[in-house]
DNA sequence: TTCTAGACATTGGATGTCCCATCTCCTGTA
DNA sequence: TACAGGAGATGGGACATCCAATGTCTAGAA
């Protein structure tokens, strides 16, 4: 079989471009049947029939797809489109974000940039549409970084978690996963550098200072209490990094 | 063979996990022995041999992380650690895309939002660094623009060009890696859309704006129209999503 | 010295086989 | 009747092996 006749068959396409030609296929695929997410997709075996490839090479092309966050695979049972999620990309920064320590650190810090100018450029539009509803959630999520602060627990779920509820408001889906993959990214930086020394309370009281300008929609206040707070982030990034 | 008896083995791993271990485990391989970008990864074999899995299950991962920006293989001749590129993000954020615009078109107005925030947060920083030459450069990249306008050609690469050049004096690669991925996917989904007419010349007058508040380091100003910029941009994709 | 053809190493792809995870449904029991 | 447990079907996971395709490098000829 291996109708592969049907397209001309170029031959001097890289194999790069056929390997990303078949995940381009199986995407429109998903597309031209008006398939959602949740929707199950076909099996292996009818994929690699329709599209006229091996299981295996079908079964590359969906591990890349899985990894993009485009479909979900459970094993025994099937196929399905995802929805929308970025983790599939920490694993590839964290990579980068390590591999370039080795040199001076900057993509961490590049990173901590694009963090930096999402989050204080976008805080404005984030309080127009505030509600006391979000606020409230915010406060929770504050009080609980205290308390775990108090305990000497470690802030990271907390931390991540004020940041998600404060840009909750711009409801994108979009911004909230590309933020949360930095953070993710940056934490795993962290740790794979060895923490050292955190001040608890330091952290807790640079968020409560942040919460309190968003809860009196003092946007440029907020907006420059987040850059101070990202100053101190990349400051201390960069102690660590010199040790 | 197959001495995957070496770890206990745990079976009750969901098979998710093992394969992004197995990602993880080479991603490590490379940290551990200190390649850099450009060098050369053991051959697919010997990975096979060393990682103690099969040929086809190591590629399936090699696969994924060529899909992540993290190696770059090239047939018949080897594996090697991949620059800085985030290309690979672009199919799946297009597949997000032409997603959602089945239903209301949310998530592209997500992606404008992102790009505003990160261009018009960013460009104070960007005019702080600005040199004579990044201005020269982008003169030239304008009068390109120009010219093809007149000429009626499409502005995209001019366009892509301009925003990449804006923010060049930042010397941030993930942030213009990202921008580009989100220029090329808000570029796919137009097209896919059908472009709807296009009027050259107030687009290319919109980027001189731009320019003119840059080269006067007019911080507010550029600020500004780059916002508004972006509101054009929302509302034409709005008509297009609309018909 | 320069160009070309072929050997070689390495990835690309196909097929078959077996294993094992998950769900469904049916049966037996309380 | 209702619930629990297990058998079976479905379908992905892993592997071995073959051959094809391709980029590199070298040896030989002009």
């Amino acid at each position: 079989m291996a109708i592969a006749s049907q397209e001309v068959s170029p031959a001097r396409f890289s194999a790069q471009l056929r390997s990303h030609a078949l995940q381009t296929r199986i995407m429109d695929l998903i597309l031209d049947r008006g398939l959602d997410v949740g929707d199950a997709l076909p099996t292996e075996s009818e994929l690699s029939a329709e599209l006229g490839v091996g299981r295996n090479t079908v079964r590359e092309s969906l591990k890349v797809l899985q990894a993009l966050g485009v479909i979900e695979i459970r094993h025994g049972f099937g196929m399905f489109v995802a929805p929308n999620n970025f983790s599939a990309l920490v694993s590839g920064l964290t990579f980068r974000g390590r591999l370039s320590l080795r040199h001076k650190g900057e993509e961490a810090m590049e990173l901590i940039d694009v963090r930096q100018a999402l989050e204080s450029g976008l805080i404005g539009s984030a309080i127009d549409l505030l509600t006391d509803e979000h606020l409230a959630d915010l406060r929770v999520t504050m009080e609980a970084m205290e308390n775990a602060a108090k305990k000497g627990e470690p802030l990271y779920e907390h931390d991540a978690e004020f940041h998600r509820r404060l840009y909750a408001p711009l409801n994108n889906d979009l911004l909230i996963n590309l933020m949360d993959v930095f953070w993710q990214v940056y934490r795993k930086i962290h740790l794979a550098l060895g923490t050292g020394p955190v001040n608890l309370e330091q952290q807790t009281q640079d968020h409560w200072d942040i919460f309190e300008a968003v809860a009196n929609k003092d946007k440029a206040l907020a907006s420059e209490r987040l850059q101070r707070h990202f100053d101190g982030i990349r400051l201390k990034l960069k102690d660590v990094a010199a040790a």
